[in-house]
DNA sequence: CTAGTATTCAAGCGACTTGTTGAATACTAG
DNA sequence: CTAGTATTCAACAAGTCGCTTGAATACTAG
């Protein structure tokens, strides 16, 4: 049993693989935020540089990022929008269909957060007239790579010290990487603490740029 | 290194091993098409029931796919639409990205048929005008699980002496399971031969039914 | 050139995956 | 009940994967 068939599934499920592994699917997150070298990716996930390393060859050779060497370093980006797509797919089907994620989301995610997040285009209108503040709770490296046009970057470690440099009286959208990435959460949770009004954005940086919102992003 | 995210990425992670196998994709596809028991699945692919049956079980642990129990056969069928999404997220992605997928494509797909395919809403409003004939080359069962409103189905395998039943003088468009099903294009290769119009549907069954257009099935 | 650093390569080992085989289970027909 | 069939389970060998370690490569700074 083989033929044309075969071949591209065989291909395809090069896909599958470079998907089967869970340090990759967060290396892949990572990546969505802006291009990283391998030890800033290192250092972010924890993992030795080695091991990343050839995490990041699987996930090249399944055609999901690409290099560019510059200098000393290797910067790994995605190799384009569609696979931001295709893990926002796998993630709802994962959501819908196992029980497991649906129960962490539901355990971890949502209980810290009672209201509905705020979708991109409604975000964008009202930021626009000014009557919310974007709040990106994201390292300062991935606001610059590219953020929300208008937003204010206060990293989530640096959040409950920083308070004061948030607008008084006007409702705070926080955002992050992405609908797993805890810290927007976090975010919203402290503020409303703190007596602020504050809400999520659906989803996180990738998502928006996926969705062709405008994006700004600090020069180089 | 762990938390709620890296919980779900674990979980994720599953979906991606499901789908890091070819027969597993090869799978999917035919279950894409409607349900089916474990040894029609075993006929289909080739392979033996207890493989076949081994790798339901991971495709139903990953939440891709449902058993339903009726009498001595189990029929499994996609979890839900998402998964078709996901496939096909998947699959764009493999196609603009992994070179070898190109390269098969543009080999053995895209060299059957010179002519672009037919976007689905143009093969729709066409049908309902009596412009075209829509053609299904999938086998009877498929069909009958659902296919383009007031379709012709003629498996590919006897399509050769079964041109008399397409009516004359109207462009003919072909369809079978999806992108990287082979039927349609040779459909659309030998009825040029033959002398008649035609021309392939932008991708197959499950993709139409998943854009929300509508379906007909054969009763019970 | 030399020293230093980022990245990749290579080897090793335990754990897991794949397909096969043969038996066990679950159901229907009679 | 028994016979027969669809499916699943269990055990196996061959192969692959994943992480670690230590060395090799490629580049910059001086």
């Amino acid at each position: 049993m083989h033929g044309p068939k075969q071949e591209v599934f065989g291909q395809l499920a090069r896909i599958g693989n470079a998907l089967s592994s869970p340090v990759r699917l967060e290396l892949l997150e990572l990546l969505a935020q802006g291009e990283r070298s391998v030890d800033q990716l290192s250092r972010l996930t924890g993992a030795t540089t080695a091991n990343v390393s050839q995490h990041l060859q699987k996930l090249k050779q399944a055609g999901l990022i690409a290099g560019r060497k510059q200098g000393l370093f290797v910067f790994y980006r995605l190799a384009g929008d569609d696979v931001v797509s295709m893990l926002a797919a796998v993630a709802r089907v994962g959501e819908s269909h196992l029980a497991e994620v649906e129960r962490i989301v539901r355990m971890y995610f949502r209980s810290r957060d009672g209201f509905e997040p705020v979708p991109a285009a409604e975000v964008l209108q009202r930021a626009r007239k000014g009557l919310v503040t974007v709040l990106d709770v994201r390292p300062p490296e991935e606001f610059a790579s590219g953020h929300v046009p208008g937003a204010l970057n206060i990293p989530m470690d640096q959040l409950a010290r920083r308070l004061r440099e948030l607008p008084k009286g006007r409702e705070v959208i926080a955002y992050c990487r992405g609908p797993f990435c805890l810290m927007s959460f976090e975010a919203v949770e402290l503020l409303r603490r703190k007596g602020l009004e504050a809400r999520r954005l659906q989803d996180g940086m990738p998502e928006w740029r996926t969705a062709g919102l405008p994006v700004e992003s600090a020069p180089r």
